[in-house]
DNA sequence: TAGTAACCGAGACGGTACGTCCCGTCTTCTG
DNA sequence: CAGAAGACGGGACGTACCGTCTCGGTTACTA
């Protein structure tokens, strides 16, 4: 029933949106959780440091925490560019231990650590969020997990009656466990280690 | 020179802490959370909801986080009593299976969910909650599988070069992934396939 | 070098103020006093009665007290018009005891006394509070008896060595020492012989 | 129909009293009130500075204003000693001038200045304080006042006519007006200049 | 080329909760 | 049993942000 051109009221003209503030408020953002830490971040502080009015944030997201998400999806954006692979080699044990080193590094980095940290924090408690985050940010990565195991499989070196998706997580979930919960340091042995017992299982081969 | 039996002048003395108080903030602050969710739930909110004044609360507790650790434990401690031990029938695969399915539904009960989902975002974002949280509630968990395993590893059913501390994330570690970023369903089934693959492992037996 | 024409940064745009707001708050301020005494009217108390927020308050005024000040002397103003004269008939002991007599009166009434009385005690105990009380609405009062007492002197009605400022604190020091103090009824009786006495003098004529 | 041998429940038992700490309490409020001013002193300021529990105030006082009040006669009483009487010279105007004097000395020391104040300030907005300050306190020295002029009523120096009671607060009034209002310097000069009003009138002599 | 509609920086507003300070009461232990 | 000590339920403080709401000002499409 109502005017299909007439835009509803409440939705912004994003045609006219300033991309010089958008970007302000992604560093502002970053910045703050960086440095203060995501909660004593406040939309009020990224308004002030990107020298934007707070409507201009409130007009474009819902709330601190999808600021953030944004801020930290164009941040992996740029980072990406054409590296989003896992490598094959043909070796699966070598190109998973790469890949796995190269997450636990990007862990450790203060950079990436700060608000993929607190993303996950407010994603644990916020279902919507935790989807989102989940469906942008982890997804795709843990696909071409899957897309690796695959190959893989075609090439014999992982039974066929596994279930990859279940399989990948054998290497994350480990390693997400410890990134999250701090329980212990996060090595490249640790991700060593990993890689050989969930391929090679625990137990003693009879 | 300071008299090394004087307490911090700010310390109050736990020897005339009201019992009757504890526990009702225990109550309240469990009560809240799951009817609100963590966000929502406030020390002003627990106070009131306890009979309590909010100094009392602050006397005690720095934080919200560290009323609902309490409040949690406590819940934990009674719960426990004598079952505090994965079983140990001599099948490792049949013992894992047990014990993990029983998390998963621990997991997928509201009563536990709501202020264990709480405290775990909390203690990502704080790394001093995160500690506490870490060895009062998990540590112990985690200790009871490096027992199973040792047991394992000495009646020769596991690797004797497997170090059980990494192993047991191999179990725990999925399943928390699972439960905090909710990527996909935690069934009976995901359970025991986690037993089966991180027993057997994932390549092809040559 | 900075812009004298910058306000402080913590100064509020004035320009922007709710006037309905401010009104709001005199009316409610001047309600609770009356109500509940001064003492127990607090500002969370006015800012509710207002249906404004604390903050509304305190970015306008520095205190209680300050509010109240201003509620008053809107409230004055409002009351004055165009009756701010002594009135001169030439009869300066008729005109003194007219105007004693009104301002007893007004002590007198309760929707005076009670903020007046507030005011004047924290003016009492705080010298910023008491200089804004005295110049914004004292001393006004007694500028007025200046220039009555002056045009008396003209007149040779009064001595000419006489200090005005300090002949006029015969009439009204006495007056509010008996309000403030209440030591005894304050009555038109007293008013009467306070010009009587302090026109004629105390002593016996020689 | 109560034992009168048994106590009222409530009241306690005056002659296990500790005078030690009555007068530290003394002490610790005058010094309090002097350094903080009144509102910023409080029971457990006063309390904590003399050594005491709280309980111990709350149960000989019923108020902070009490407190003050009683160390403040506690005061005067020491400082009292035999002078308490306007001297009498026959020369009423030179008598006055004198004590006057003396009132504006005591009135411009801090040591009175900051208690007196309080005291008068609570007492302008607590009715019942107000009561006991003015019978404890002022009316004393009032009636110091209607001694003197009946004496000089006597002598044929004052008017027959005239109310003494009202009389002295043409001295008093003005005294006690600029001090609590503040509105301009009190000097030795101004006691004089209202001794010579008071007693000659402001009228021209015709 | 003027008009006008939207976004923009700015920040006042009604609110909620914060963490702190005291209040006056109650309880425990000591001299 | 008075007194020192201090925990308690409670209430107000003054502050920090929330999310909404004007207010000029500056673009950038429309008439």
């Amino acid at each position: 029933m109502t005017d299909p051109k007439a835009p509803d009221s409440k939705t912004p003209d994003s045609t006219r949106r300033s991309d010089r503030s958008r970007r302000a408020i992604y560093d502002a953002a970053l910045a703050l959780v960086g440095e203060l830490g995501y909660p004593r971040t406040t939309i009020e502080g990224i308004a002030a440091r990107a020298g934007v009015g707070k409507q201009t944030i409130y007009r474009w997201w819902p709330s601190k925490a999808a600021v953030l998400l944004e801020a930290f999806m164009d941040l992996a954006e740029q980072a990406a560019a054409g590296e989003a692979e896992i490598p094959d080699t043909g070796d699966l044990e070598a190109d998973l231990k790469l890949v796995l080193r190269a997450t636990v590094d990007e862990m450790n980095s203060p950079g990436y650590d700060a608000p993929a940290r607190a993303l996950a924090a407010e994603g644990v408690v916020d279902p919507v969020l935790g989807a989102q985050f989940v469906e942008k940010l982890l997804e795709p990565q843990l696909q071409l997990y899957v897309k690796r195991l695959r190959s893989a499989q075609d090439a014999d070196d992982v039974r066929p009656d596994i279930d990859l998706r279940i399989a990948l997580e054998l290497f994350v979930g480990p390693l997400t466990h410890r990134w999250l919960l701090r329980t212990l340091p996060l090595t490249h042995g640790y991700a060593d280690a990993l890689v050989d017992y969930a391929l090679y299982g625990l137990t003693a081969r009879r």
